[in-house]
RNA sequence: GGAGAGGUAGCGAAGUGGCUAAACGCGGUUGACUGUAACUCAAUUCCUUCGGGUUCGGCAGUUCGAAUCUGCCCCUCUCCA
């Protein structure tokens, strides 16, 4: 596909991170990257301008989500997402397989697909492969997810065998239905749990059909982080050098940087949005609860080393009133930090990776004042 | 001056003899959150040296036992003069 390609630029020469470009029909962007969160074709509070102003590169949207609102004509009668909401950079669509395993209630796995409950309404609904890309091709985003089962943790081997080759039919069955692959890239998606042969096996069987990416699926599910650390290096080890590798809903700054050392280009996460509503923040000195009682009267910046729009104009004790008052103000500030400060970090991994020390960076931002290892 | 209603934890509000240290909501405090059913959810919220102690306007009673029953007092609100 010549909208779509990978190119890499530079292997730190310590450890298996990387830098390179991702080139889309929307635009091309430099990865390492963070990619927010806009399941709704809105990044919850923010604007397109808001995410241009933080340096986001791509931002993701869901297929289970659009396709139940507005549903995909819409959109497509809209001109895509990107025409649709107004934003006018890379858009990645997720399948609609997390939320097989979200909305874990009541639903149906068999080999044509997944019959399963609306959140909405409760009314019964069917997602098939071949629906996943149907839908993902009129929503229009430049690249696209693989139909795929998000197993849970812990499963049995001989379930997570069964979920593995199920999950590479429907990427084979996903890849045949794809109506447009000159502007779409099709990622498939590795899955295998914590098991070294399943995961080795689903990648390089993937591999085998070709895809423009890679994703690594079912990671963050209940796992700890050193077994998660294990699936990336099970997986990424088959991937092919040339092409994007992207790990699914990944966002803590231990785990993101981890990634990087283990040659991850992408990560998504609804973390610092969903944290910022809820009043927590990433910053330099560590996390930080704007509710506290501490930051009542504290009037210097949520992070002083930030640069963002929110440290630039806005005390702690005023987002702390913010927060405390319900008011929608606090939630986007909040989400513009968190997201800056990841992209941020992103962008510093950049730096350090091309200077060939990105190992001593990420030990350094890893043991920051603050940061207490409780995740980030 | 007359008639009526009422005073319960920070606030609102249940409770009308024991299962009530007192429902519930709000407010307060703390925590969680990882391909978004999430501006959500959880814990905690009289004092405590964790043994216990002191509460339901105040005081005095009835009772084995009172926020709940009786008497007096204080205060608030509504209506009529």
């Amino acid at each position: 596909m010549k909208n779509f390609y990978f190119e890499k630029t530079h292997n730190d020469k310590h450890s298996k991170a990387r830098t390179g470009y991702l080139h889309t029909p929307h635009g091309v962007v430099e990865t390492p990257m963070f990619m927010p969160v806009g399941t709704l074709a809105t990044v919850k509070f923010l604007t397109p301008e808001d995410l241009k102003k933080v340096g986001s590169g791509v931002i993701l949207s869901n297929t289970y989500h659009l396709w139940l609102r507005p549903g995909e004509d819409v959109v497509d009668a809209a001109g895509g997402v990107q025409k649709f909401m107004h934003y006018d950079g890379p858009m990645l669509t997720d399948s609609g397989g997390f939320q097989v395993f979200s909305l874990a209630d009541s639903r149906k796995i068999k080999e044509e697909g997944v019959t399963f409950k609306s959140h909405l309404d409760g009314s019964t609904l069917f997602l098939s492969p071949e629906k996943s890309i149907q839908v993902q091709n009129k929503i229009g985003a430049d690249i696209i997810m693989s139909f795929d089962e998000c197993p849970p943790y812990p499963a049995t081997y001989e379930y997570m065998k069964n979920s593995v080759e199920r999950t590479l039919r429907w990427a084979q069955r996903g890849k045949i239905a794809h109506q447009r692959p000159e502007d779409q890239a099709l990622f498939g998606i590795v899955q295998g749990g914590e098991f070294e042969d399943l995961r080795r096996f689903s990648a390089e069987e993937l591999v085998k059909m070709d895809f423009p990416g890679y994703s690594i699926g079912g990671t963050s599910v209940g796992e700890d982080k050193e077994t998660m650390y294990r699936m990336i290096d099970y997986a990424i080890k088959y991937l092919p050098d040339d092409k994007p590798r992207y790990l699914m809903g990944v966002g803590s700054i231990d785990a993101i940087l981890e990634g990087i050392e283990r040659g991850v280009d992408m990560f998504d996460c609804v973390l610092p949005t969903r944290i910022a509503r809820h009043g927590t923040c990433m910053t330099s000195v560590g996390r930080i609860n704007i509710k506290r009682k501490d930051y009542e009267y504290d009037f210097t910046p949520l992070d002083p080393k930030c640069d963002c729009e929110c440290c630039q104009n806005y005390t702690r004790a005023y987002l702390r009133h913010l927060h405390r008052c319900n008011e929608g103000l606090a939630s986007r500030l909040l989400s513009i930090h968190n997201i800056r400060f990841l992209i941020n970090l992103t962008e510093q991994a950049r730096i350090a990776i091309k200077e060939d020390r990105f190992t001593s960076f990420k030990e350094q931002v890893l043991s920051q004042s603050g940061f207490d290892g409780r995740g980030f």
